[in-house]
DNA sequence: GTTGAGCGTT
């Protein structure tokens, strides 16, 4: 007694999609994922109870009610059922593309199931968009899958997506997530955030934001305590940010310069802190930035694997305080 | 031949 179809709609009210079922008279998920992208599952308004009840769902395999699929509307259900935020998710990336600063990146799927392979992957993510890469990472002896792989779209809009909910792949939950070793690399290029060199002490937070108004909006003003003679400046928009970038402008007549803010895991203060242990040189340092000195600490950062104090007696001998403080306040972001 | 939070042999 095998249907044929089953009807399926995203809501109650909208025109059915007739969705085929299998011979023994189940439904593929991924059958009604294919349709339905991200579909985690179907609902039906029961005729006698009135109220909404849900499709029994093994394994990726949906089973018919007591009484057979019938000719009820079958609605899908979406990951916490938050059909509208995924579309408001889709609407914000679409408007990101517009800037064309969206690109894809690979995607690490957590949980897969053993025997999940490539083509399997494959399969089930191709009902989100185009994909061009997978891999289930195993083992290299065995050739066992390790329980997670990568995956990589085409599109911007498909990757937000799939990110955006969970999936149900061979009968497993699975996450989709940005691996660590993609966390933020690229960032620093199309940063919101501008290194403001050259200020001086009579400029407040409020002269900076009020200057940089006209060119966008300003979210954010950090001034260093005490005083070094550079600021960061944070726009709302990355593109207002990176058009700045290498300008000298004039605020209560004096040239400041604009170049990009060092993302913060340069943060040289971070990094002598990974380097000689947690402080340790910090008091130093912080008195010298008082007594105009700070080439030392940018030298240090720049210089891998010489200890510090040796740059530290170099520079202050040798330069005698000569190099022009924005060059070196540069390299000083703070916390 | 088992397992179930994580992070990619190039």
């Amino acid at each position: 007694m095998a249907e044929l179809y089953i009807r399926v709609a995203e809501d109650e009210n909208e025109e059915p999609m007739e969705i085929p079922s299998e011979d023994d008279g189940t439904v593929l998920l991924s059958t009604v994922a294919a349709q339905f992208p991200g579909a985690c599952g179907l609902r039906f308004r029961s005729p006698i109870s009135q109220c909404m009840r849900g499709v029994r769902l093994v394994e990726g395999i949906l089973h018919a009610p007591e009484n057979g699929w019938g000719n009820l509307v079958y609605v899908v259900n979406y990951p916490k059922d938050n059909k509208r935020k995924m579309d408001e998710i889709d609407a914000s990336s679409a408007t990101k593309i517009k800037r064309g600063d969206q690109k894809t990146s690979d995607l690490i799927v957590l949980g897969l199931p053993w025997k999940t392979s490539e083509q399997d992957l494959k399969d089930y993510f191709s009902t989100f968009g185009e994909v061009i890469m997978v891999q289930v990472k195993r083992d290299v002896k065995t050739g066992h899958s390790k329980g997670f792989g990568f995956v990589r779209f085409t599109d911007y809009e498909t990757q937000t997506k799939v990110m955006s909910q969970r999936h149900m792949i061979d009968g497993r939950w699975c996450d989709c997530k940005l691996p660590n070793s993609k966390a933020g690399p690229d960032e620093p290029m199309r940063s919101r955030k501008v290194f403001v060199g050259r200020c001086t002490e009579d400029m407040t937070a409020d002269d900076l934001r009020q200057f940089f108004m006209q060119y966008g909006e300003v979210t954010d003003v950090f001034i260093p305590k005490p005083f070094r003679a550079f600021a960061f400046v944070t726009f709302a928009d990355d593109q207002v940010a990176q058009a700045l970038c290498g300008e000298d402008l004039i605020i209560k007549g004096v040239s400041v310069h604009i170049s990009n803010a060092e993302p913060k895991h340069n943060n040289s203060r971070q990094m002598m802190e990974r380097r000689f242990g947690n402080g340790y040189h910090l008091p130093r340092v912080y008195m010298l930035c008082q007594h105009r000195s700070t080439l030392s600490f940018a030298c240090a950062d720049k210089t891998v694997g010489v200890p510090f104090f040796i740059h530290f007696f170099f520079f202050f001998f040798f330069t005698n305080g000569k190099i022009c403080a924005s060059d070196i306040l540069r390299t000083l972001e703070c916390d």
